[in-house]
DNA sequence: GACGGGCATTGACGCAGATCAAATGACAGG
DNA sequence: CCTGTCATTTGATCTGCGTCAATGCCCGTC
């Protein structure tokens, strides 16, 4: 609830060269400074819920949070997973869309959406930018749609674990380079996996424990998983050909 | 496999208002009518295979296209629906990474890319909608998402009926003026509609039966569907609160 | 060290939807 | 009108995952 608020120079922010900014210039990115705030979020915290008046957009600087779907009768899909540079909020739309909650403690750099909109309107690299971004996410919603539509349990907890150690190794994770193996942290609780993956929270920790067993992965910490042949896993999260 | 070529103005074209060109003014639309032409397809042609190299982008002008994918097993997945003024391709992106395939015949108005990806550059109006095309696409997605991970198959079908219904409204068919009860062609078969869906044909044609048995839909001939209370096919499809 | 509250795991059982198989219908061509 | 092809429907059976319920584990607090 308490969003202390911080002033930090563009220049030095870690999402710089991949945010909705990535591709602004020097003086372009003075502007944008002189109307950005920053939020923070504590674990657990909703951000917006779907149907409150949006008054502002913005990046996730660092931590996580997800985009969920709640029907009538309380079922729950997440349709986003929000990692640091990812773009929360839909310039020109006014009402939220989706619930945005936090999931690990979270900084959010925001721009007040009006501003934002006309900044949009006259700095073609920040719409070239987000046009990008968003083709970038339209194409992982499709191959989440694959997922949900047609894939088994244990080959969605698979593409799932899967996607966390291709990413822990792009990013260069500290445990990664440690051991040589790719390992991480994960983000989610069963029950935020569920979500994801269009499951139940008993059957999301039923396929962690079959994985378990197979040695597909290893539960370090209670949290902390490492994937010793990540061959492997892709091959049992159903995609046969693969590479990275 | 014929593409028989044809020149048409785009001032009285039918997608004019709606396709990657809306906002495009008169000089736009001039340069752009020099770099475009027609191809058809006839139902059941490929437009491309995913992994081709994309020489072309284009806007769907009348027809139906589908985009799948496809798991090495066969087993499918469509991620989108493509109708008419939807864009097809990734500028910037060299090959198409889903298959796409004309589903009834079908006209695509035609880019080459590079060419469009240079007014693209010097043409805001084209990014500008093309963004919101593209966000408008990613909502679709979303709303695709939890029909997948969430719904029952009555729920899946119906809704995927639903949308068609709705449709048919907003455009003015021909048979929903007529009768004043809102009635559609299907574009899809069962087999399309399973793949749509995220179930099996036999699935899909039992929950049709049992919509069509409980009076929810009517079916008057072969393809043709009419939906006497939409209000209630909502409800069946988990849309409590409806407008519409 | 005992207690309580979240999360996570495990087990027993049932059902929605998949699978396998066959019948029916819709058409186009001879 | 017969015949082959393909889409669709219908039936019988099987199974993966959901549901319900109990137990275990981790931690912070008293």
């Amino acid at each position: 609830m308490q969003d202390h608020t911080v002033h930090v120079q563009c220049s030095g922010c870690p999402i710089r060269h991949r945010a909705v900014c990535a591709r602004c210039e020097t003086d372009e990115l003075l502007r944008l400074e002189q109307i950005k705030y920053y939020r923070s979020f504590q674990a657990g915290q909703p951000v917006i819920w779907s149907g409150d008046r949006m008054e502002f957009v913005g990046s996730v600087v660092t931590g996580i949070a997800t985009l969920t779907q709640t029907m009538e009768d309380g079922r729950r899909q997440m349709v986003g997973l929000l990692l640091p540079s990812d773009f929360v909020g839909r310039p020109g739309r006014a009402t939220a869309a989706y619930d945005v909650t936090a999931t690990t403690d979270l900084v959010m750099c925001c721009f007040r959406k009006k501003p934002f909109e006309e900044m949009m309107a006259t700095t073609p690299h920040i719409a070239q930018r987000l046009l990008e971004m968003t083709l970038d996410e339209l194409d992982a919603a499709r191959e989440w749609m694959l997922l949900l539509g047609r894939k088994t349990a244990e080959e969605k907890v698979a593409s799932f674990l899967l996607m966390l150690a291709r990413r822990s190794l792009v990013i260069g994770c500290s445990h990664s380079k440690a051991s040589g193996v790719p390992s991480f942290e994960l983000p989610l609780t069963r029950a935020d996996m569920a979500d994801f993956l269009g499951l139940t929270i008993e059957t999301v920790s039923r396929q962690i424990t079959k994985l378990k067993t197979s040695k597909a992965v290893r539960l370090v910490a209670n949290r902390l998983i490492q994937v010793p042949d990540i061959r492997r896993l892709a091959k049992i999260a159903g995609q046969e050909e693969f590479s990275l």
